[in-house]
DNA sequence: AAAACGGGGTT
DNA sequence: AACCCAGTTTT
């Protein structure tokens, strides 16, 4: 028995019950890819059942507005995802008359699918043998094969890729690509798998050496930049409030937001103060603030650590563009904001 | 080659 | 606090 052959007969013998496992429909399969990047299983099955719900062709998701994409989308992260998902949504509806791609190199051209989503999909859907390389391939074959090259070194990459490539099923790519992550997830998890209980155990060169532990490398990434944010929530008499459009780079891209001051460092009432005699929409007008968190409230994303304040602001009239606050939750926001909204009592 | 890009779960 | 997740894109 060799490698793929064990490691599908594992597979099915101990594989998940999935929602995308019981389609071929490349259109609900680069979805639940598309969800997936970065997540767990977990954290995306929600999300993939509202999609799927909400838009049940690649039409109806095209002919979307990319409001509403990122409205359904809100809380997943990576916003970029759901952007380019709807951009390759347009793209599949009108330039290939709503037909997937079937292979590997033209679904590599759709935007927000790489190396990774393309062999997925190429590999599932059409059978074509190309193998994936997730986190958990780069896991399983660093442990079996003991291979300390860094995943997330381009030598790496290239190197496991191939690797990954000679070790796949041509007999059956789908479910030999799909049985090496499942048992990446469920068997050989970072911390504390399940070695003992291993169909690997005479043939892993991890567990034979005693490196289990130290398997696979990874380069590390630099620590977290603190940030600094005060949110201005603005409640009218009329019962309205300012959200205003993230746009440019950065986090956040194209979602909606109360008015910002990002500050250098954490801020004081009274310096507070002084931000807000100076800001235009205040000019000359009556208004009461408070401080609705006195201790910041830290939001970690994984390159920056969002130091979080919020302002409540009473006026009498807001001369701005404004929206009335029982609207407030049509509004695609992150979920910083948006576990703010749950939480204060308009 | 390195950094940017979210949010949640585990250890 | 560090690490990980069915990675991709930009710098």
């Amino acid at each position: 028995m060799n490698f793929s052959k064990n490691i599908t007969y594992w597979y099915s013998n101990n594989k998940r019950d999935l929602p995308w496992r019981k389609t071929k429909n490349p259109y609900h399969i680069w979805l639940s890819e598309i969800i997936l990047q970065q997540t767990q299983v977990n954290q995306g099955l929600p999300f993939y059942e509202a999609f799927v719900n909400h838009f049940p062709s690649v039409f109806h998701l095209a002919e979307a507005n990319e409001a509403e994409v990122l409205k359904l989308w809100q809380g997943l992260g990576y916003y970029s995802r759901a952007r380019n998902l709807h951009a390759s949504a347009k793209y599949v509806a009108n330039e290939l008359q709503g037909v997937f791609p079937n292979n590997y190199k033209e679904l590599l051209k759709l935007k927000g699918v790489g190396d990774y989503t393309a062999s997925a999909i190429a590999s599932f859907c059409f059978n074509e043998s190309t193998a994936v390389v997730d986190g958990n391939v780069y896991r399983v074959l660093s442990r079996y094969f003991g291979i300390d090259t860094p995943i997330n070194s381009s030598k790496g990459s290239k190197a496991f890729k191939a690797l990954a490539q000679e070790l796949i099923d041509g007999n059956n790519p789908s479910e030999y690509n799909q049985a090496i992550m499942e048992f990446g997830a469920i068997q050989c998890k970072p911390k504390n798998p399940d070695c003992l209980a291993c169909v690997f155990q005479d043939t892993c060169v991890a567990f034979n050496e005693n490196r289990v532990d130290a398997l696979p490398v990874k380069i590390k990434s630099a620590k977290a930049k603190k940030k600094y944010f005060n949110f201005l929530v603005f409640i009218s008499d009329d019962g309205k409030t300012i959200l205003e459009q993230r746009e440019g780079k950065g986090i956040w891209q194209n979602l909606y937001q109360f008015p910002l001051i990002e500050t250098p460092s954490d801020i004081s009432e009274t310096v507070f103060q002084e931000h807000l005699s100076a800001h235009s929409l205040l000019k000359g007008q009556d208004y009461t603030w408070s401080l609705y968190n006195k201790d910041a409230i830290v939001h970690k994303l994984s390159h920056q650590h969002l130091y979080t304040r919020f302002w409540i602001i009473n006026i009498k009239e807001l001369n701005a563009q404004t929206i009335p606050i029982n609207s407030i939750r049509d509004y695609a926001v992150p979920i910083l904001i948006g576990n703010f909204i749950e939480e204060f009592s308009f």
